[in-house]
DNA sequence: TACAAACCCTGGAGTTACTCTAGGGTCAAT
DNA sequence: ATTGACCCTAGAGTAACTCCAGGGTTTGTA
């Protein structure tokens, strides 16, 4: 089958799937003459099997180590439960920041309900306080800066 | 104050504050004779009011959205409200999925508590016999795919 | 006065996981 | 012969930084 119909089958987008060919997440597939991608079922399950793992968000290097470890399945599984336990524990502090962080969202949201002017909008001059030192309704308590950065966790 | 000091005095690195200033979220200061940046005290403010919203999570347009009132203060603020519920409402998104995810974790978690060999590893049998079309335990009940995209949301 | 340490500068590349575009080739049907 | 649907590559763009190379400046000490 070509490209269009693994997307089809899999519900994931053909630049993707060509995305993580070039990740090495799939193994090249055969070429038609004319350089067309030829794929097999195996590279359904491949796909499918990154698909399942980003929809648990896994990071694509986690799946990489994933798949080496189907690829050697004689190697102890312990780092599989590691990997499983760190993603776990990264999910849980993420909600935690959540909710930290929706709480002082609100708190500043209470702040106005009315359509005035900015310069009497309690959000604005919240923060504008805040900014030179005085307190503000969204980090009263000292929950600040809770939030892990997403780029690095 | 050189850069470095503004940078302690607001916690924030001395490359972020460079970077706002070329996204335009802080006014170019002043140079020394050897091109050094000079801040003031004005500065310090401006700064601590982008990295407070930042604390709050909030994209730099949107930042870049509040700045615009502070500097035209008779604008109906209306904006500014819709702006905090839109952010109230994504975060709160979020936190729906992000549980949904944990306990697709953890029920995926649950199949190995052993160091076996990782075709004997519960975890990625139902990772792979989930590729295959099978049923999975992370995915049983229909809550797939709630996760929002994180660079597109 | 010579030198080192600590600071500052710019421009550009790297990070994640894609998405989109431009510019072009292939294939089946009309 | 041409239309439309499909395919290809390389490269740029996204968010919010972070890091690097390669260089200049300032301050203190020997």
């Amino acid at each position: 089958m070509q490209i269009g119909e693994l997307a089809k089958q899999s519900g994931c987008d053909v630049e993707t799937i060509r995305y993580y060919e070039k990740a090495g997440l799939l193994p090249k597939p055969a070429r038609s003459p004319s350089g067309y991608r030829r794929y097999a079922k195996e590279h359904l399950g491949q796909l499918n099997f990154v698909l399942h793992c980003r929809s648990l968000d896994m990071p694509l290097v986690e799946i990489r180590t994933l798949q080496s470890f189907q690829a050697n399945p004689n190697l102890a599984c312990a780092e599989i439960n590691a990997l499983l336990d760190h993603q776990i524990a990264r999910v849980h502090q993420q909600i935690k920041a959540m909710h930290v962080l929706e709480k002082q969202l609100l708190a500043l949201r209470d702040r106005c309900h009315d359509n005035v002017m900015a310069s009497e909008c309690g959000i604005l001059k919240n923060l504008v306080n805040a900014a030179e030192g005085g307190e503000c309704v969204c980090h009263a308590d000292s929950n600040e800066h809770l939030l892990p950065t997403p780029t690095q966790p």
